[in-house]
DNA sequence: CTAACTGCAAAGGTTTTGCTTCTGG
DNA sequence: CCAGAAGCAAAACCTTTGCAGTTAG
C-alpha cells in the first residue's frame, strides 16, 4: 500500500541544499542551486521531490503571499516576515503563539488546527532606499513577489 | 501624472458583484459571475480590473495559501479561515489584534506595517465528512487548494 | 528483480501583454 | 477629443504529467 521512499542522489542533494539555506527558495531557485552539483537534473524532478519531501514532512511548503510556492528546509512551525519593498522573506525568532488558535472559540464553526501568521513590513535595506517611493508602488503593498 | 480612473460599466459591475459576495472568488470565478450580466466581457478585462481595483484599495487581493489569487470586496483589514478539507475561505468575525504588530519589536530589523493571520482548520461540512480520511491526505494539510 | 525514480518534452492552468478599436468624461 | 479601457488572441509563467529508460534496495 504505502510505497517505499528511495533516497536517490537527486532527492538527497535537494534536501541538503534546502537545509543549508536561510532563504525560502522557489522551485526554480532550488533547481538552479541543485544544478550546480547535478547538472543533468531536470526541473520536473525538482518539483516532484519538493512535493514528496513536503508530503512526508521533511521540508515545509510555504504557500504565502505571491504566486509562487516557496520551500523551507526548517520544519518546525515558525513565522515569517515579508518585505513589502523587495519581497524578501525571513524567519522570525519568536515562538508560535498557540493562544491564537483558540481566538475563534465560540466565534466560528471551524475546528482550528493551526494558524499561519505573516508579518508585512520593510527590511533594513528597503527602509533605507524607500524615501518617497512608497506612494508610487502601492500595489506592492499587497504582496507582489518582486 | 496620476492617471484618472474611469468607472466603466465593466469595472462597476465587477465591483458590485464582488461586494455582493460573501465568498472570496478567484479571477475566473469573478469572470463567470460577471459574464451573466455582461456576456461579452473578456477574462483579460477582469484581470486588469481586479488588479486596478486592488491597487486603489477598492477591493482586497488575497494572496494566501494555494496557487490562485482570490479577491475580496470587503476592504477593512480582517482575518480569514481556510478549510483544510475543501479549500473554502471564510471571514473571521474578530477584530484584528494590533498588538501582534509589535510582537517583533526588538527581535527583528524589519519595520512592521501590518500582519496577515490565517486560521487553518476544518469547516463544519468537512468535519462531518472526514472520518478516517485525514491520514491518507496528509498533503492537503499544507494548504492545497482542492 | 522491480517499483520507484529520472530526464525530457509536452500539456495544463493561471496571469499578463500587444494591438486595434471603442468610449467615458 | 483622446487617455484610458475593452476585447481578442498570443505569449509568458509556473506546475504537472506521460513515457521510455534507469536505478536503489
Amino acid at each position: 500500500m504505502t510505497s517505499v521512499l528511495r533516497m536517490t542522489e537527486q532527492r538527497r542533494i535537494i534536501l541538503e541544499e534546502l537545509r543549508k539555506l536561510r532563504t525560502h527558495p522557489t522551485a526554480n531557485e532550488v533547481y538552479e542551486i541543485v544544478r550546480r552539483r547535478l547538472p543533468r537534473i531536470s526541473l520536473g524532478t525538482v518539483y516532484r521531490n519538493l512535493e514528496i519531501l513536503s508530503e512526508t514532512g521533511m521540508i515545509l511548503k510555504l504557500e504565502m503571499a505571491g504566486t509562487q510556492k516557496r520551500f523551507d528546509g526548517k520544519t518546525e512551525n515558525h513565522y515569517h516576515v515579508r518585505c513589502l519593498g523587495c519581497g524578501r522573506v525571513d524567519d522570525v525568532a519568536i515562538e508560535p503563539i498557540s493562544l491564537i488558535d483558540s481566538a475563534l472559540d465560540g466565534v466560528s464553526d471551524y475546528r482550528i488546527v493551526w494558524h499561519r501568521l505573516e508579518f508585512m513590513g520593510f527590511c533594513p535595506k528597503c527602509q533605507f532606499n524607500m524615501n518617497g517611493v512608497l506612494k508610487n508602488n502601492s500595489k506592492d503593498y499587497l504582496g507582489n513577489n518582486h
